[in-house]
RNA sequence: GGGCGCGUAGCUCAAUUGGCAGAGCAACUGACUCUUAAUCAGUAGGUUGAAGGUUCGAUUCCUUCCGCGCUCACCA
C-alpha cells in the first residue's frame, strides 16, 4: 500500500471515530454567528482586559459561534490551539479539557489541519495579545481524507496550483486576493457601463459563421440540426446588429475562444468587455475608457497608480498618440514613419509595441487591418480606430463602427482576397450582418478591452493564468480518485 | 510546432566525478493546560515522471515518450 492510501486509509478510518463520538462527518448546516471577518473586525483594538470586562458585564457580549478551516493544530496535553481559516481571516481557538464537554475534547484530539469545524465560544486574548476564541463547544462540519500541502512553504509547484486551484486557494492566501480584485474589477466595469445607460446582453457563443476578429476559431458540431458550428472570437458583429435594433447602449462581459498559441497572455478562452454606444465614435471611446480604467485601478487597488513587475503603472493619464507618431518616436533614427497599411503595422509591432509600458492609445490604425472600422474622412488609408497598450500588452482595442453596408460589403471582399492567398485569419463575408446594415445602423463607437489583461495589470501577475481560475492545461493521466476511495469502502 | 530548462516521500527541498536515496513539515506512538513555523522523544513513509539503453553499479550519462515552465513562431 502507498503512503498516500495508507494516509487516506488513516483519515477514513477517523471519519468512523468522529461518528462513533456522535459528530456527522459530513453535510451539516451551521448558522454561525459571525463570520471570523466579522469577529477580527470587531475586535481588532480591544484589549484583553477590555474583552474580559465586557464578558463579566454580559457573558453573551463576546460570545460567538464561527466556523471555518483548520489551518494548524498545536496540541498540549490537556488543551490547545487549533487556528481556523474562514474569508480573509484565521482565528486561533483554545480549547482546554476543563471548558468543553467530553465528546467535544475527544473529537479536538482527532482534528486534522484541513477539517471544516464549528464552535460556540467568547472572544478573549491570549497571554501573548493574540484574539482568540475561548472554545465551549465544537461542531464538527466536513473531514478532509488527503493531506494539506506543507503550512510553512504553501504549494509552489505551479503545475499542482493550476491543476488544482482549489487547493491553491486554500494555502495560497495571495491567490484568493487576486481573484477577489478580479471580481472588482469586473464589478467596477459594469457598474460604470450601467451608469452610463449601457445594458447588459448575451449572444451567442456558438455561432454558424464567426466574426469580430481575426484568429482561428473552435469548431464543435450540433448533432440535431447536423451542423457545424463555431466557438465566437468574439461578440462584435452580434452586438452591433442590436444597435441596429435600437439597443443603442449595450455591453457584453463573457468568453471569447480562439485556438490559437498559449503565452503568458493568451489563454484559448478569455474574458473580453465589448461595449457600443449609438450616435458615438472612437473620440467617445477613448473618453469612456480612461474613465473605465481609471475606476477600476481605483476599485482594485484604491489608487490610479500601480506597480506591474516594476514600472509604476498611472491609469490617470493615458496619452494618446497616432500610429504613425508612435513609430516616429520609437523607431532607430532614419525610419521613414510616414508611411501606411501593413509596412506601417509591421514598423509599430517591430519597435513600438515592447516599448509602450505606460498606459498608451495608439489610434489611426491602417484599413488594410481594420475590416470593420470607419475611415478617417481626412485621410483613407487610415481608420479611426483605437489600440490601447499596457506593459507591451494590447489590451483595448475600438474604433467608430462602420455603418456603411457598401463600403462593409467591399472590406469583406478584400479579406476575402487576403484569404485566397493565405491568410486563414483573414473576415468572412457575414451576408446576415451586411443585411442588418441594410436596415440602417445608427452612427456609433464600439470597444472590446480584454479583462484577464487588465487584470494581470491591476494585480501584478505576469502570467494570465495567475489570473484565470482554471486555465487550460493538458489533461492530467490517471488520478485514480476513485479507485482509491472505492478501496476504503 | 522549434529551442532551452525542470520532474526525487503527501508538501518544500538535498544527494560531491556514476558508488548505501536524505532532511524539515505533514502522518503515526508517547510527554506537555497560553501555543502560534509550538517544543521534546521515538516510528513509519520511495517504481527518483514512464519505457528502454550504456555500465560491475544510474537520481546522476544516452535515446524515446509524458507533463510543466521559459522562449521563439503564431496570436491583424
Amino acid at each position: 500500500m502507498s503512503l498516500e492510501q495508507d494516509l487516506l486509509a488513516q483519515r477514513h478510518a477517523r471519519v468512523r471515530e468522529i461518528e462513533a463520538l456522535g459528530f456527522k462527518p459530513y453535510g451539516q448546516r451551521f448558522d454561525f454567528t459571525q463570520t471570523l471577518d466579522q469577529i477580527v473586525a470587531t475586535h481588532l483594538s480591544a484589549t484583553g482586559e477590555e474583552l474580559e470586562a465586557a464578558r463579566a458585564v454580559s457573558p453573551t457580549g463576546v460570545s460567538v459561534k464561527a466556523c471555518g478551516r483548520i489551518q494548524t493544530v498545536r496540541r498540549m496535553g490537556k488543551a490547545g490551539f487549533v487556528t481556523v481559516q474562514q474569508g480573509n481571516s484565521r482565528i486561533q481557538l483554545y480549547i482546554r479539557k476543563d471548558a468543553v464537554a467530553e465528546n467535544d475534547y475527544a473529537l479536538y484530539q482527532i482534528l486534522d489541519a484541513g477539517d471544516i469545524i464549528g464552535c460556540d465560544g467568547y472572544v478573549f486574548r491570549t497571554r501573548t495579545g493574540e484574539l482568540s476564541i475561548h472554545v465551549e463547544r465544537l461542531y464538527f462540519l466536513s473531514k478532509i481524507l488527503l493531506t494539506l500541502p506543507e503550512k510553512f512553504h504553501g504549494l509552489e509547484d505551479i503545475e499542482i496550483r493550476y491543476r488544482q486551484r482549489y487547493l491553491d486557494l486554500i494555502v495560497n492566501p495571495d491567490v484568493r486576493q487576486v481573484f477577489l480584485k478580479r471580481a472588482k474589477i469586473i464589478g467596477s466595469l459594469r457598474r460604470q457601463l450601467e451608469a452610463h445607460d449601457f445594458i447588459e446582453v448575451e449572444t451567442p457563443m456558438m455561432q454558424p459563421l464567426y466574426g469580430g476578429a481575426a484568429a482561428r476559431p473552435f469548431v464543435t458540431h450540433h448533432n440535431t440540426l447536423d451542423i457545424d458550428l463555431y466557438m465566437r472570437i468574439a461578440p462584435e458583429l452580434y452586438l452591433k446588429r442590436l444597435t441596429v435594433g435600437g439597443l443603442d447602449r449595450v455591453y457584453e462581459i463573457n468568453r471569447n475562444f480562439r485556438n490559437e498559441g498559449v503565452s503568458f497572455k493568451h489563454n484559448p478562452e478569455f474574458t473580453m468587455l465589448e461595449f457600443y454606444q449609438a450616435y458615438s465614435n472612437y473620440q467617445g471611446m477613448i473618453e469612456l475608457t480612461r474613465e473605465l480604467l481609471r475606476e477600476a485601478a481605483l476599485a482594485a487597488n484604491g489608487a490610479t497608480v500601480c506597480e506591474y513587475q516594476g514600472h509604476q503603472l498611472d491609469f490617470g493619464n493615458i496619452q494618446t498618440m497616432t500610429m504613425q507618431e508612435a513609430v516616429r518616436e520609437f523607431a532607430p533614427a532614419g525610419t521613414d514613419w510616414n508611411v501606411a497599411g501593413h509596412e506601417l503595422v509591421h514598423k509599430f509591432e517591430q519597435y513600438c509595441e515592447p516599448n509602450l509600458i505606460q498606459p498608451t492609445i495608439i489610434c489611426d490604425h491602417p484599413v488594410e487591418i481594420s475590416p470593420l472600422a470607419m475611415r478617417k474622412p481626412e485621410d483613407p488609408r487610415f481608420t479611426e480606430r483605437f489600440e490601447m497598450f499596457i506593459a507591451g500588452m494590447e489590451v483595448a482595442n475600438a474604433f467608430t463602427e462602420l455603418n456603411d453596408p457598401q463600403e462593409q460589403r467591399r472590406r469583406f471582399e478584400m479579406q476575402l482576397e487576403a484569404r485566397e492567398k493565405g491568410d486563414d485569419e483573414a473576415h468572412r463575408l457575414d451576408e446576415d450582418y451586411l443585411r442588418a446594415l441594410s436596415y440602417g445602423m445608427p452612427p456609433a463607437g464600439g470597444e472590446g478591452i480584454g479583462v484577464d489583461r487588465l487584470t494581470m495589470l491591476l494585480t501584478d501577475n505576469r502570467s494570465i493564468r495567475d489570473v484565470i481560475l482554471f486555465p487550460l492545461l493538458r489533461p492530467e493521466s490517471d488520478i485514480g480518485m476513485a479507485a482509491k476511495l472505492r478501496a476504503l469502502e
